[in-house]
DNA sequence: ATGACTGCAAAGCCTTTGCACGCAA
DNA sequence: TTGCGTGCAAAGGCTTTGCAGTCAT
């Protein structure tokens, strides 16, 4: 009970551009659609093959854009996945997340959650002057294939 | 007692690259010198501003190489000051370190330490099947001063 | 003398922007 | 009909690489 799905996601993400006063258009549904199944982060890069493979295919300019707007309405998070390259993933509507180690070797996300350092993080956002409205960690190192 | 300095680092940089097979070079001296003095991350084309303001001047590209050996050696810690930027400060011998702030409206940079958050994340890298070398936290919002 | 170090310019890569056309409202 | 949404191509910004000259060892 109170779990979010990636649906939800999608719908309320439709449903905030729609209440910011975006209209509707297909490059940006199909956005929508393709981030609302994955698992981890996605580049727009990656994202662009996705949906050119699957769907119709959309314009690598309306796919930044559309993860633009995204992000700045508070849906998506932006992370650096590799030197210079970002990432994109959902953000669940009941503040549930995950972090991320990344291998300097092949590159891969490895998702982890773990409460205390979410706690310790809300801790240190209390006591500092400035106003903490996300946070990320990064683990740096080898995953178990590369070491 | 047993507070590393930033001589000690730039001491500890040189016996480093000597040791790795590296000769001794102007350019490399003087982003080496640069970057001992810094209090927190800068980035490549503001140690080149710097480097052309107050000494000879150092080629860009010398600059970057500079850094990526550094920090391949483990000298040197690169973190994402802003989309697409990297930043890079020192790592202490005595893993002593900070994390940082980043202010969305002015890009500002805010330092912190915070111990058990640093607990946190040593305990999760126990526990999952990942070789963590290094990790790094980012706080985004807004500053004191755009809030 | 040998090969690393450096600087300049050119190329790379991800991302953003300009512009004309199409579609939602 | 209005002007947002889209796609293509071009431009941007940071970073890396090729190459010839210089300097450390």
């Amino acid at each position: 009970m109170g779990t979010a799905t990636r649906s939800d996601w999608a719908e309320r993400a439709r449903a905030t551009l729609s209440d910011a006063g975006y209209r509707r258009g297909g490059a940006r549904a199909a956005v929508i659609d393709a981030l609302a199944g994955q698992d981890c982060a996605i580049t727009a890069l990656e994202l662009e093959d996705l949906l050119r493979r699957s769907d119709a295919g959309v314009g690598r300019a309306s796919i930044y854009r559309a993860l633009e707007q995204l992000e700045q309405l508070g849906l998506l998070q932006r992370i650096e996945v590799s030197r210079g390259t970002a990432g994109y993933e959902r953000v669940e509507s009941d503040g549930e997340h995950h972090h991320h180690a990344i291998c300097r070797e092949c590159g891969r996300l490895i998702p982890f959650e773990d409460s205390s350092l979410e706690r310790a993080i809300e801790q240190v956002a209390g006591r500092i002057s400035f106003d903490v409205s996300e946070h990320d960690v990064v683990l740096r190192g080898l995953c178990e294939r590369c070491d």
